[in-house]
DNA sequence: TAATCTATGTCAGGATACTGACATGAGTCA
DNA sequence: TGACTCATGTCAGTATCCTGACATAGATTA
């Protein structure tokens, strides 16, 4: 029934049950944020800055998976609002490290809180085992998909 | 030294993991497609019609992700330019059924050709068993995930 | 040194998707 | 039958993110 002429059966493909888990994901993260006031993207900078401090807006881009002109905008908010400094002129080049204020870690603490929530939802059900094949086979097809990008 | 104070630490992160391979899927396909004027979710739509002939505007909105609203403008474009087509009048209640036209099956197969290309690309150096683990353990994250959405 | 290339920060405009709101049709229940 | 609930299609406004473009700083190369 699910058999068409050469299309790609979705319920049998992992890219759309990948694409299914990763909205699912969204979500769930989207509602525990909102009422913080915070979305993904929101969340995504202030935790890199945690781990990475003095990490650029190009850097921090990349790291939240947008372009450095969505993460700029974000940047310029966030300063405004006092959750995130950047020095008025580059110590070198173009590059201004940006670091977390004290109101920005504060923030950050409810919201890991509540992320954290949904990685332990998600991972309910699963075993140590699972865990770890999960996490070997997406790095796979993260490789996979990358070297093809711009390799050949 | 990734180790911060009660932090997610993002390198280890399925979560994090799982948005990374996504992002590289979305844009593995954009690319592909980009070549034949059309997006992931003009994709998805196609796929879903072949799939499932007669699917609603809202049935359609779910199996692609996106809102109801999204995919309304969206059929209205594909409606417009001969890809599918819907009934002036609902045959029962509201519900008007979206069928492809032979211009879209056309223009569907092509857009197939390109996107299993990238799927088989992202199963590679992939074994069955890594592939079926992959598939079992993406289901049972997003098991996880609704049944807390609104379950509790 | 001079030329070229790459990466960065930033501005402007446009594409895409979402939230809010409304009217309508179907099912449920008293 | 009438009140209620729910899902649907659709319009309008808004938020979010992206593409295109520019000037500039550092690295690379001749």
């Amino acid at each position: 029934m699910s058999q068409n002429g050469g299309g790609i059966d979705l319920d049998k493909s992992l890219g759309y049950l990948l694409k299914e888990a990763s909205s699912a994901l969204r979500a769930a993260m989207e509602e525990v944020l909102r009422p913080l006031g915070m979305s993904v993207t929101h969340y995504s900078c202030l935790e890199l800055l945690a781990q990475r401090p003095g990490l650029s807006n190009s850097e921090l881009a990349r790291g939240a998976f947008v372009t450095r002109q969505t993460m700029n905008v974000l940047l310029q908010a966030l300063e405004r609002d006092g959750y995130v400094t950047r020095p008025a002129e580059a110590p070198v080049g173009k590059v201004l490290p940006t670091r977390l204020t004290p109101r920005g870690r504060r923030s950050l603490e409810k919201a890991t809180i509540a992320v954290r929530s949904v990685e332990v939802r998600m991972l309910a059900g699963m075993t140590e085992t699972e865990q770890s094949d999960a996490f070997r086979i997406l790095q796979s097809m993260i490789r996979s998909l990358r070297d093809g990008n711009d390799g050949a």
